[in-house]
DNA sequence: GTGGAAGTCGTTTTT
DNA sequence: CGACTTCCAC
């Protein structure tokens, strides 16, 4: 391929972020104008037209599909597969130097990745240990603290001691916490970066050697570096490196973990003479849907700037509905789906957003009742569920012993009556030593420490434990699985849960074997058998692409998960004041500002129609509670907007929420004048609406909003209640 | 060690 | 409201 071939279908200023002269470069994509395909073909125009090997290019993104698209893209590019390019994650590429230079890391050969679930396990024994109660001092809060400050580059030794009480417990924890990680040879994803930042700060060799491997450098996704991975990349770039990065400080949302937009803004400082790219220009969306997303963003203060264009189409103005209550929210959108749908068009070319995971149920059984496929994104993670994390516990006992977080998890799992009694003896044993729980149980049977009955039960565990770990090397992965499930009596042991539970436990398991089956190790180092290679990646990579993907359905996701995609009809529903904006955001504008970044992303993954609906009556924990429409409705341009109007039923929602059984809830109302959503008045709590009516007749109860008295339920017959 | 009752708490989650 | 934890009685 040519140079000019390179840049065909490039505009300008793509053309011009693909083929610079080697620099800095900061590249600020709005949201669809081709982000990736400039950062893969720049990769490439650097491979063919200026001769640097692949070799000297490394590539991170924040996910490991990005990582993986980022490939494929260029071996199609490229035609074949650019070995010795260095593709992946912060976290990944970590993980790698880290494996690699484990001795100077001074981590053991086999240190074992301890995800977040784990890592909250391991807090909590750390509070039981220094007798903190977890009413007051909660496990969650230790480890935000703990992995706040990591991701600030901080180490417990870093904090400045205070007399406050709350810093004060909180550094005890994160120092006991750092000690329990050392001795058992665990390594939290944040540590993965401090440890490998600091790999390079101590030891200069090292740092020379990948700063001449690597004299370029690609970030994707810029604006989610948080200090750490900023810090890491600023050592590793040092002086003589060309770092590109690509990103929108208009995207930045997450904020809540560390992500630092400041990075952004602050590049061109860290890299002198940084040639800054704007990508305005939007391929994706409709220019109507451009106008609003443009809208809501130029509300907030300090951007680096930039407004999408298009050349495309004005496109459908934007719809708004606002529904009675969340039913009849998801009612709409799902005829809305089937009208969409009735045109030929593919299911999965819907989404359906929302600001948060608890708003799915109500649109599932919207879409279950009319029998819609969907498949919603995020949630559980094949490899975070139980029986798998004790498989894999199991497993990466045999790699470790000393991963207490493993044994902790299986000990007594299947239950082989160690209870706990004697792990806290063994806890308590350890901690004196200062050596990993499997040395203390070793101790501590030699010793004779521990009764009879404990003592047995214990070594018959390790015996377990040592007999498969004799069959590493000899065994298939999957056999090794296979083998390590029976013989732990995992698959009976989560088989006699009850309901369909211990049925689908079992099929896990049979699903993890497969998943080793046809296990691929990533690196093609000979030093790392596939047994540990593969438990990297269970704990790192999601594990994401799961059998259903190709089933033509409707997508459902939170906005969040939804960065980076895009449809061609999208929802967003809840948009509503208190919800998106969420209410803990409210109040503190800088968090206000992350929520209106939200929804600018979410706005910006429709491609040709877009809708917008609220609730004016939703539960909420189990409360009813009215909220207006969402702030960021008002910031979209009127001349986008639309409001969809659904003919008369508005004020008696609930006849068209469920038609048979409910139907005759408001004839009982209508007998006596009233209907739901109608506005009442009462002779002592004022003006309100009537939200709910159990019963019938002179009896029944009524829910009424009252505008100042809260909501209250009343008897119908005594109420005198009058139509407004 | 289980199962039920009672209590709790409630964003977002690339790794 | 409902998912999750914790605690207590068998």
């Amino acid at each position: 391929m040519n140079s000019s071939q390179l840049l065909d279908h490039l505009n300008p200023p793509q053309a011009q972020a693909v083929s610079a002269p080697p620099g800095h470069q900061l590249i600020l994509a709005g949201a669809g104008s081709g982000k990736t395909r400039v950062l893969v073909h720049r990769i490439a125009w650097l491979i063919q037209q200026q001769g640097i090997s692949p070799h000297s290019i490394m590539a991170v993104t924040f996910t490991n599909k990005a990582a993986r698209e980022m490939r494929a893209r260029l071996e199609q590019l490229l035609g074949v597969n650019p070995r010795g390019l260095w593709v992946g994650t912060f976290h990944g590429l970590a993980h790698r130097l880290l494996q690699t230079h484990w001795q100077e890391a001074k981590l053991p050969q086999n240190f074992q990745i301890l995800d977040s679930d784990d890592q909250l396990r391991l807090i909590k024994r750390i509070h039981q240990a220094l007798n903190l109660d977890e009413k007051s001092w909660p496990a969650r809060q230790s480890a935000s603290y703990i992995n706040a400050h990591k991701d600030e580059g901080c180490r417990a030794d870093h904090v400045i001691e205070t007399s406050d009480l709350y810093e004060r417990t909180m550094l005890s924890v994160y120092r006991e916490y750092e000690q329990a990680c050392q001795t058992a040879g665990l390594v939290d994803f944040g540590e993965l970066l401090l440890r490998s930042h600091e790999l390079w700060l101590n030891n200069p060799v090292l740092l020379r050697h990948y700063q001449e491997r690597f004299p370029f450098i690609l970030v994707d996704e810029f604006q989610d570096t948080n200090t750490v991975q900023y810090a890491w990349l600023r050592v590793l770039a040092g002086q003589q490196c060309w770092v590109t990065a690509v990103g929108d400080d208009d995207q930045s949302i997450y904020g809540w973990r560390g992500a630092k937009i400041e990075n952004i803004q602050q590049f061109d400082q860290d890299f002198p003479g940084t040639s800054t790219i704007r990508l305005e220009q939007n391929y994706r969306s409709t220019a109507t849907i451009l106008q609003a997303a443009n809208g809501v963003i130029e509300h907030n203060f300090g951007r680096l700037g930039k407004t999408l264009h298009t050349e495309g189409e004005q496109g459908e103005a934007i719809s708004l509905y606002a529904g009675f209550n969340e039913q009849d929210e998801a009612r709409f959108i799902v005829s809305q789906i089937d009208k969409w749908i009735g045109l030929g068009n593919r299911r999965d070319s819907i989404a359906i957003l929302y600001r948060s995971n608890a708003q799915s149920r109500v649109l599932e059984e919207a879409l279950l009742r009319e029998s819609v496929p969907y498949r919603i994104y995020g949630g559980h993670r094949f490899y975070d569920r139980l029986e798998i994390k004790n498989i894999l516990a199991y497993l990466r006992l045999m790699v470790n012993r000393d991963d207490d977080a493993a044994l902790e998890r299986v000990i007594n799992t299947p239950t082989r009556g160690i209870g706990g009694k004697t792990i806290d003896g063994i806890r308590l044993f350890a901690r004196e030593q200062g050596c990993s729980l499997w040395s203390a149980a070793e101790k501590m049977i030699t010793n004779k420490a521990l009764s009879n009955r404990a003592a047995s039960s214990v070594s018959s565990f390790m015996s377990l434990v040592q007999t498969l770990a004799d069959q590493v090397e000899s065994l298939q992965l999957h056999e090794l699985a296979e083998k390590a499930i029976a013989l732990t009596g995992l698959k009976e042991f989560h088989g006699k849960e009850k309901g369909e539970k211990g049925q689908a436990r079992q099929e896990n398991l049979d699903e993890f074997v497969s998943a080793c089956r046809v296990y691929q190790p990533t690196s093609d180092d000979e030093d790392t058998s596939i047994l540990v290679d593969f438990l990297a990646s269970a704990a790192l990579d999601a594990g994401e692409e799961q059998a259903d993907e190709f089933e033509d359905a409707v997508q459902l996701m939170t906005l969040h998960s939804a960065k980076g995609l895009e449809f061609p009809l999208v929802f967003m529903a809840g948009v509503e004041e208190n919800l998106f904006p969420h209410k803990m955001s409210v109040e503190d504008p800088t968090r206000l500002e992350e929520e209106r970044r939200l929804a600018y992303v979410g706005i910006t993954r429709a491609m040709t129609k877009l809708y917008l609906t609220y609730a004016e009556t939703r539960r909420i924990h189990g409360k009813e509670s009215f909220n207006s429409v969402s702030r960021f409705v008002k910031e979209i341009p009127s001349e986008c907007l639309q409001e969809v109007r659904v003919k008369s039923t508005v004020t008696r929602p609930i006849e068209y929420n469920r038609p048979p059984a409910r139907a005759r809830l408001s004839d009982s109302t209508e007998g006596l004048g009233f209907s739901l959503g109608q506005r009442v008045s009462h002779p002592i709590f004022g003006e309100g609406v009537i939200l709910h009516v159990e019963g019938s007749g002179p009896n029944a109860h009524i829910e009424i909003n009252f505008d100042d008295a809260g909501t209250k339920r009343l008897v119908l017959q005594y109420a005198k209640l009058e139509a407004v």
